[in-house]
Order: structure tokens, then C-alpha cells, then sequence
DNA sequence: GTCTATACAACGATAGAC
DNA sequence: GTCTATCGTTGTATAGAC
């Protein structure tokens, strides 16, 4: 892996881990092995490097997401196998958790991949389930709260520090669906 | 308002806008016009006026939950109700945000008032969906998919830079929520 | 490209006078 | 209780040699 390389990885890890604010560049030439002036030589700042972390860690969830939902069976399936997929819940969602942060949340261009990200998601859903909806059901709204109740199962998994309420908000998701969808 | 109470107000404000680590003693002391001698006076540092300033928003939120859960109406509609009341969205919540920050996530004292509250959350929830519910469906699961779809839905929001993914996932979980419960 | 040196503000607190 | 002074560390770079 060359340098470059290295510290964007570095710099995924410690986004992930502690946010934006709480992650600073003399950590992340620590855990990459890199030296100062090297970073520096590679990336503007901690922006710019973060900008490269970010939209690397939103790919990579994109392509994620593609997977379970382009995959075989039903559309019903397809949801499922999304919805079940195995995660880490109490690390909370690399994507998600960048939105708490207010130097994220406040630049257009770190907040942007965070967006496309969630829009791109919500199609994707959109898409799949509008075929297995009943009439009249907006297949954009339960779109959205599909994704929330991941989002927001990160978030109560992370208060009690165990992932019993993540396992539980995603039960009660699949059993909604499941009665509206039929079967 | 006297000193303490500043500064115990200061703090919530800031936690909410920036977070655990990104709020600074300095910082808090500025808003709350209240000075550095003072402030040591008063708590033994920023985590001991961390603690205060969480355990009265968490109080704060269970109050207002409670007003709308116990409110009048029939089950379904105090869910709604909670469902339904006005947020001030893009800010996200100011309980779930703390469960970002890793120097909450990792201190015992400081998450606890976060666990409690969403535990507390569920239960009252769960026990004013329990009897609208047809038989077989776990109550515990959908009002944890409830708090789920709020939580993530202000994730959603903060992402996009728009309250509207947190409607539409309201929206969603509402639909759902009528074609199980019943009109 | 990578290294070391330097800079200067902010962080989070402690000390001691009043 | 509140004030000012001080402290050691970290944050976020820039400069210039190699």
C-alpha cells in the first residue's frame, strides 16, 4: 500500500472511530506510519484529507448496499437480505455518524457524499419495493423510513452499548413490512 | 439565573451544537459569561458539567414524550401525536446525538442518562401501542422501530441538508403503522 | 517525497490572590 | 465565589534542508 494510500485508510478508520473534530492529523500520521511533512506533501490539511476519506467510505457503502439489493429472489428479498445484513452496529454507521459532525455538517463539500449517499440509497430502495407495494403505498416514503430505522438503530444501539435495540428496531421494520407487503 | 444554572445551560446548548468533544471549557465559559475561576468553582471539569448538562436534556425529553404519549386521545393517536410534534429537525436530537461522540460512547456516567432515556422511551411507547396492536405483533419491536425511524430520520436530514428525508420517513412509518393498527 | 524544526493558538486544568 | 496568572500538552499547520 503507498503512502497516499495508507492515509486515507488511516483516516477512515480514525472518522469512524471518533468523528471529524475529534480525529487529528498527528493521529493520523501515527496510525498511518506516515510523517508529518509527507502527509502534508500528499493532502492539503485534515479537509482535504477527510474529503478523500469520506467519499472513498460513501462508495464503499454504495457498493454495499448494491449488492444485497441487485441480488437474487423477490423484491421482498432483496429488502430483507439488505435489512439483515450483518454489521457492526456498535460502531454506528461510517457514513451516518459524520452527519453529528458539526465541521461535516456545516461544509458543503464534506456534507455532500453524505448526501448523494442517502439520496442514492433511498432510490435504490424506492425502486426495489415499488413493485411489491400495494397501491397507493408511497414506495418514497417507505423508502425512507427504511433507511431511518437503520440509521436510527445505530443510534439506540449505541445508548444501551449493546445491539439488542438495533436487532429489535429492524424486527419490528420487517414485521411492518411484511404485513403490508403480503408474504 | 444564577451561575450554575448558566453555565449548566451554556453547556447544553453547546453539546447540542457541537458535541462532547468538540465543546470546549473556554468555549462554555464565553457563552455563559461566567469565568474561568467561577467555573472550576462550580464543577470539577468538563466531564462533571457534561453529566449535568445531559441528565437535564434527557429529563427534558422524557417530559415531553410523556406529555404526548400520555395525552388524550386513543393509543394510536398519542403515537401520532409523539410521531407529529414539532422539531427543530436539522438541529438533530440533543440526546442522540451524544451517543456519536466517542469520549460519551466510552464513559459509563456520561451514556447512562442516554441508555435510560431510550429505554424509558420504549417501554412507554410499547405499553400505549400494546393494546392497538393485533395479536402477534410485538409491541417492544415496533416502538423500537418508532424510535428508530426518528432517530434515523434526523441522520437522514442533517445528511441532506433538508428536513424533508425526516418527513418522509414520518410519513412511512405512519402509513405502516395505520395499515397494521387499523384506520 | 520525506525529514526535522519551528510557530502559535487552543485545550483543559491548577494555583493562589482577593 | 470570583479573578488573574500560569502550566504542560495537543492541534494544525508552515519552512526549509535533504
Amino acid at each position: 500500500m503507498d503512502t497516499r494510500e495508507r492515509l486515507v485508510e488511516s483516516t477512515r478508520e480514525l472518522l469512524w472511530e471518533r468523528g471529524y473534530v475529534g480525529t487529528s492529523p498527528k493521529a493520523i500520521q501515527e496510525r498511518s506510519g506516515v510523517g508529518q511533512g509527507s502527509m502534508y506533501h500528499h493532502f492539503a490539511g485534515k479537509t482535504d484529507l477527510a474529503l478523500a476519506a469520506i467519499q472513498r467510505t460513501a462508495a464503499d457503502l454504495r457498493a454495499a448496499a448494491a449488492a444485497d439489493l441487485d441480488g437474487p429472489g423477490s423484491p421482498a428479498d432483496r429488502v430483507m437480505a439488505y435489512l439483515r445484513r450483518s454489521r457492526e452496529v456498535l460502531r454506528g454507521c461510517p457514513v451516518g455518524r459524520m452527519t453529528q459532525d458539526p465541521d461535516v455538517a456545516t461544509d458543503r463539500r464534506l456534507r455532500q457524499p453524505l448526501a448523494d449517499t442517502f439520496e442514492w440509497l433511498r432510490g435504490r430502495l424506492a425502486a426495489v419495493l415499488a413493485p411489491a407495494l400495494p397501491d397507493g403505498v408511497p414506495a418514497e416514503a417507505i423508502a425512507a423510513t427504511i433507511l431511518a430505522t437503520l440509521q436510527g438503530g445505530y443510534v439506540l444501539a449505541r445508548a444501551a452499548g449493546d445491539t439488542e435495540p438495533f436487532d429489535r428496531a429492524i424486527d419490528g421494520i420487517q414485521e411492518l413490512l411484511t404485513r403490508t407487503m403480503g408474504g
